[in-house]
RNA sequence: GGCCCGUUCGUCUAUCGGUUAGGACGCCAGGUUUUCAACCCGGAAAGAGGGGUUCGAUUCCCCUACGGGCUGCCA
């Protein structure tokens, strides 16, 4: 049974290089047809908060990941603290008394010697008087996990055969001061004790995943499958995380961004396959490989999602947008043609607004002096009343009959005039839409 | 500074030592369309640098440069 799991902390909102993440973990779960968990990583109740967490599964639920269990981290501290104790008794946790300022220092004595900013491990060596007289000072220590200093190695599902020397990293803290259980210990017993076969995340864990190797093993469970993706760069090669404010779910889905164009650019972007436009998250889950996605830092371009938007909106059906639609104020009557004729001329569905605005308040007319005359002559033969989609057939060939006009030189002026651009939906399905027709008034 | 990963068209990438270095997106040109879009067709466009190994390196090894990550009582 395949068991991922996305594990967001309610810090803040999800952003594109989350979604990468909870997207290739959901996919490989389907795809298994196996399980795929919302674990809510608050077990900072400074940092977290419940306003996020209702956020983030609101834009889980916008893009239609859904998740088949949600557990919370705050929930089972007790679990944590069990953990912990076998841990203790395994002589595998150790309890240190630095402070912060005492860490800096020596992290910056290790390096000014040019050797790695390893902890010392001095905590190690007290003596259980020393400890109770640290205790009794400064209150209770941190609780450090003591590594193996060894090479810890493991099959990596995009990186591919990686190792990491033990000694080249710190005895990672597990257990803060205060009694805060951290992230490296939450999050191993959290995938032991849910059945996590299968952990995805970004390369920035690289580091915790050999140290989390150590302590899966010390607690007796088995370490899952993992891989690690790249990092998403910005378009310029620089680091996402400094843009992240315009790149947050919420502001694309802002921006008119759909949710299938997102998720199809996601599934694909970094991989050796190409992006294409999907229907549905089942074809997503179809096309999905992980093998296929590459080590080197990938570039996003949000613009990107522009161009696939279009064409999800292209294929949508008036069904899906009548609520949209009609939310701008089109008549109902009208709502159906509107939209056949507006789609294909749009982005966003953001986009719509200014193509209903032309149809109900006409638009100021544009029109060259050369073709003034002509203009004028031609908005004189237009009729009167209701217009249908033949009346633009039957007017321009009057039009053309009359002045002898023809082609773009007959058209663009009579577009322009009407529109007041260049560019816009089929004039022959755009005019009876014309609530008004400033040039002529 | 140490450790880990990486570097092929603008972008994402293919190539299990011998290829006219392929594809996708984007871009440009043409076709179609009264416009735009869509669609069709075509085009431009790439192996970071230097050493090895080899009959032969984009491919294997080393060095350099550059990029990303980690080096937290963050996640």
């Amino acid at each position: 049974m395949t068991v991922t799991r996305f594990a967001p902390s309610p810090t803040g909102h999800i952003h594109v290089g989350n979604l990468r993440t909870a997207l290739m973990n959901f996919l490989i779960a389907r795809k298994a047809g196996g399980t795929f968990i919302l674990r809510i990583d608050d077990t900072d109740p400074e940092r977290s908060r419940e306003d996020f967490v209702d956020a983030i599964k609101e834009d889980l639920e916008w893009l239609g990941l859904a998740w088949d269990r949600i557990e919370r981290q705050s929930h089972r501290l007790d679990r944590y603290a069990e953990a912990a104790d076998r841990l203790r008794v395994a002589g595998r946790l150790y309890e240190a008394f630095e402070t912060p300022t005492e860490l800096d220092l020596k992290r910056k004595k290790q390096l000014n010697m040019g050797r790695p900013p390893v902890y010392d491990r001095a905590a190690l060596a007290l003596s259980e008087a020393e400890r109770d007289r640290l205790r009794a000072e400064r209150g209770p220590g941190v609780w450090r996990f003591r590594l193996d200093r060894e090479r810890i190695g493991w099959e990596d599902g995009i990186l591919g055969p990686v190792s990491i020397d033990a000694a080249s990293v710190s005895d990672p803290v597990l257990i803060r001061g205060d009694g805060q259980v951290l992230y490296t210990m939450a999050s191993v017993v959290d995938d032991i004790e849910m059945g996590v076969t299968h952990v995805v995340r970004g390369s920035d864990h690289v580091t915790n995943t050999a140290t989390q190797i150590q302590i899966i093993e010390a607690l007796g469970g088995r370490a899952p499958a993992f891989a690690h993706h790249s990092l998403l760069t910005g378009a310029q090669g620089d680091a996402l995380s400094k843009r992240l404010g315009t790149l947050s779910l919420r502001d694309l889905r802002a921006q008119g961004v759909e949710p299938m164009a997102l998720l199809s650019l996601m599934a694909r972007l970094g991989s050796a396959d190409p992006v294409e436009l999907r229907g549905s998250i089942d074809e997503l889950v179809e096309g999905f490989d992980l093998s296929r996605f590459g080590a080197a830092p990938t570039k996003f371009d949000a613009n990107d999602l522009f161009p696939l938007t279009a064409h999800v909106l292209q294929a949508r059906p008036y069904a899906e947008v009548a609520g949209a639609i009609a939310a701008l104020g089109v008549p109902e009557a009208l709502a159906p043609r509107f939209w056949e004729v507006a789609r294909e001329n749009i982005t966003t569905l953001n986009d719509l607004g200014p193509w209903w605005e032309l149809c109900r308040d006409g638009a100021e007319p544009v029109i060259d002096d050369a073709d003034r005359d002509f203009v004028a002559q031609a908005l004189a033969m237009l009729p009167e009343g209701p217009l249908d989609e033949e009346s633009w057939g039957a007017w321009t060939a009057e039009v053309k009959a009359a002045t002898g006009r023809k082609g773009r030189a007959l058209f663009m002026p009579l577009r322009l005039a009407l529109t007041g651009q260049s560019h816009g939906p089929d004039m022959r399905r755009l005019l009876p839409l014309l609530q008004r027709i400033r040039a002529k008034e």
